[in-house]
Order: C-alpha cells, then structure tokens, then sequence
DNA sequence: CATCATGCAACATATAAAGTTACATGAAAC
DNA sequence: GTTTCATGTAACTTTATATGTTGCATGATG
C-alpha cells in the first residue's frame, strides 16, 4: 500500500492476496482500530495507510490484531484438577512465558518501514525474472 | 506408572486420562520405538516404564512424540511467491528460530524424575484434601 | 484354543480458522 | 433524492486438523 497512492477497496487488496474482501475487512478491523489505517465508505472510499512506518512494528500489529496465540502449546486449563498437568505446567510455564516474551520482543524490533525497504528491493529483481505480484 | 508396580494396560492408562485406549497406544508407540517404554501382549500384558527416569528429559519425550509444533505462527510455506511473505519470513526467521530453541532447551532441563518428584509432593497433600486423582 | 492385550488402518467427531453470503449503513455522483 | 459504491457486521458454510472410535490382525498367556 505505501508503494502507491490512493485508497484500496477491501476487493482490491483481497484479490492480490487471493482471498476474500470480507477476510481482508476482519483484519483491517483492528488496525483502523488503533489508528494504523482509515477506511471511508461510499464512491471513492477504501484502505488508506494512517501512520508512520517506521514507527510501527509488527508487535504493535501483533497486538491490533488481537494478540493470537503464538505458540501451539501451553497450559490447556489455567487451573488443572489433574496432579501431573500441574506438574508439567509448573515445570514449563517460565519456559512458555519467556518464548512469548522473546517473541514479542523479536516483533517489536521490526518496523513496517523495513519490511518495505526489503520488499521494494525483492520487487526490484522480480521485475528483471518476471515473477507473480501475488500476495500471500 | 513410576508410583505403581507392574504393567499398564492402554485401557486402565486411557481410563484413569479420560480417553481411549488408541489414543495411549498412539502416543506410547513413540516412547516405545525410542525404548522409553516396554509393551507386552496377552495376558498379563500392557505398558511397563523402561527408562532412568533422571535420564529422561521432556526435551526426549517431545522428540519421541515426533516433534510436533511448536509456535502457532511461523513460515506457512517454505518458498512462498509472495515477496511481502518473504520479507516478513526474513525479518523474523531468527526470531521463529530462537523462540524454538529456547523451549527445547528449557524442555532439556526438565527430567522425569523431577516431575515425579513433583507429582509425589502434590499427590501427598491431596490426600489431606480428597481431590480428585484423574490426569489430563 | 480361548482369552487378553497391543498394532494398525480406516472411519467418525469435534473444534477452530478461513471463506462466503446477505444485508444494513453511510458517502459520493448524477 | 436516488443510484451507486464501499465498508460494517452477523450468520452461515467450508476446510483443516486433532481427537476419538471401530474393526480386525497379531502375538502371548493360561
């Protein structure tokens, strides 16, 4: 979006990531939320970008987006009647908690301005090989 | 199992975790082809611990569970076509990386034994409060 | 040889993510 | 004003995955 001007309809951007305008309008939800992006209705309307890029980092999307969850284990139950779950909960819990904290920490240190920069030099040597404009 | 004498069958371990006996099959065939664990046929048959519980770290058990995920988020595709997900994957590979590491090696810390232990304190002071002894 | 237990494949169910449809709301063009 | 276009949102459908289930083969014990 910031490497050209205008709005963008929710068809538009969903057609480039091949998906549909209804899923691209959930995710931009969160972000118009916090000020990232606007939307305006009607003729002429669609996605505009609000912010400074270099300001925000994809931590701060991580949390627009409302904070999913990063890792595919974990506590099942916060308070497990069974003895051996709070075993292994008691035992792994730090070791949970300081991977979602690295993580946070690691996704804080990336602005969508870098993001752009390496896209803009990756979409430089695609134009010289030909490849798609498809987005995933 | 450590607690008790004798063997196991899938049924009374699928019973006491609330599940079915295929499913204990399922995830003990792992321990087993890594010799953690010993099953026996027939009569008088079923499941009997076959390892130094001290040796055994969870680090060792998720391995022999077939390493399932980890994170919840991650490279979708290895080679994606899509430059934006490439230059997201590049950003933050090292982060997806590391995060991975330190939970295996946490997971190394952890021995059997230390659950045992662990399990042995809290079965004690429920007995002196009539919990429940279902696992999860 | 009857019984009991695991081994394993195939099928069924449950849950969550993604996608889709339908319609209401609001803004611009005519 | 009313037609057109775009978002907002709820409800529903589809898809993918993990879990649970059934059925039967294999092997060991009494």
């Amino acid at each position: 979006m910031a490497n050209q001007p205008g709005s963008f309809t929710s068809e538009t951007l969903a057609k480039a990531m091949d998906t549909n305008p209804v899923v691209i309008r959930r995710i931009m939800a969160g972000l118009r939320d916090l000020g990232y992006v606007r939307s305006e209705k009607g003729h002429g309307g669609g996605w505009t970008l609000a912010c400074d890029l270099s300001k925000v980092t994809l931590r701060d999307v991580y949390i627009a987006l409302g904070r999913p969850t990063l890792l595919a284990m974990g506590n099942r139950t916060e308070a497990p009647g069974c003895l051996v779950e709070q075993a292994v909960n008691a035992a792994l819990d730090q070791a949970f908690g300081d991977a979602e904290a690295l993580l946070l920490a690691r996704f804080g240190e990336v602005t969508l301005a870098m993001l752009g920069d390496d896209l803009r030099k990756r979409l430089g040597s695609r134009k010289l090989q030909g490849m798609s404009t498809h987005h995933a």
